[in-house]
DNA sequence: TTAAATACGATAATATTAGTCGTATTTATT
DNA sequence: AATAAATACGACTAATATTATCGTATTTAA
């Protein structure tokens, strides 16, 4: 319950350990992978998908790799978890209108007051303040 | 991606309808999953559970049923997830020793800080705010 | 005694998440 | 030009977690 995915986890892995890295130094799926134990595929997804964002960056071709693109300090907690995952609530009813309760639901309007407050937390953190 | 269970969301709509009736009025599981088309047994079992947490009292026997019992201004969110589906945290690290990263993981404490926020703003929310 | 309710462990069904496979593309190096 | 090491990504499979149901026991008002 309340469960963040392997692939945010891995993506916050793979930048913190970026972050580590002098500015501009690549590494790749691989040395990640090996240097933390993780599926290197699964974690070349979540790579993949943070290049695709623009919060890192891409370079192909052998001594190719990954590198961050971004100000961590511009990117909220909240930005992050939606780039991969999509838009965040503790219930889909918060985003999807396709609900089988349809009138009947009595906690719709409670529901959302505690998805604002969680999207406001996660608004407040950087995705900086986890990779430093 | 933090997602609340089913479990909880039933809980919170038995509440919300106890909430509203009269003081100590009893109302029984079947009636309360046929007013929101919700399964019986589930929503039972969320009763139930409550029950033995003390939020709600049970009375056993035919025209038996459940009526709110705690102030639920006095128990937090927090209290309340937890006491249905356990710890709260993002990840399972927080309170479960045997990660296989053992050694390796660098975002431990960053997860850290991320759960006590949550932690924090679910104990700043009190039941009450959810049902009434 | 009966029937309507709670109690709850066990199991089945379903959905979600995690991980793998295969193949294409890019590009530095030789 | 060939090779090899890297990214890119859709399709598929496996594993896990969630959700729902079943069966049976217990309680107790009528």
């Amino acid at each position: 319950m309340l469960k963040l995915t392997r692939k945010v986890e891995y993506a916050l892995i793979a930048l913190r350990h970026m972050q580590a890295l002098k500015p501009r130094k690549l590494t790749s799926a691989k040395e990640i992978a090996e240097a933390y134990g993780l599926p290197q595929q699964l974690l070349a997804k979540a790579l993949q998908q943070m290049a695709r964002d623009s919060i890192i960056e891409a370079v192909q071709g052998p001594s190719g790799g990954y590198r961050i693109m971004s100000d961590l300090d511009k990117i909220s907690l909240k930005d992050f978890f939606e780039k991969l995952e999509g838009p965040l609530g503790i219930m889909d009813c918060y985003f999807d209108s396709d609900c089988i309760q349809l009138g009947a639901c009595n906690i719709r309007t409670p529901i959302q007051r505690i998805n604002e407050n969680m999207r406001d937390m996660f608004s407040k953190m950087s995705l900086r303040e986890v990779t430093q």
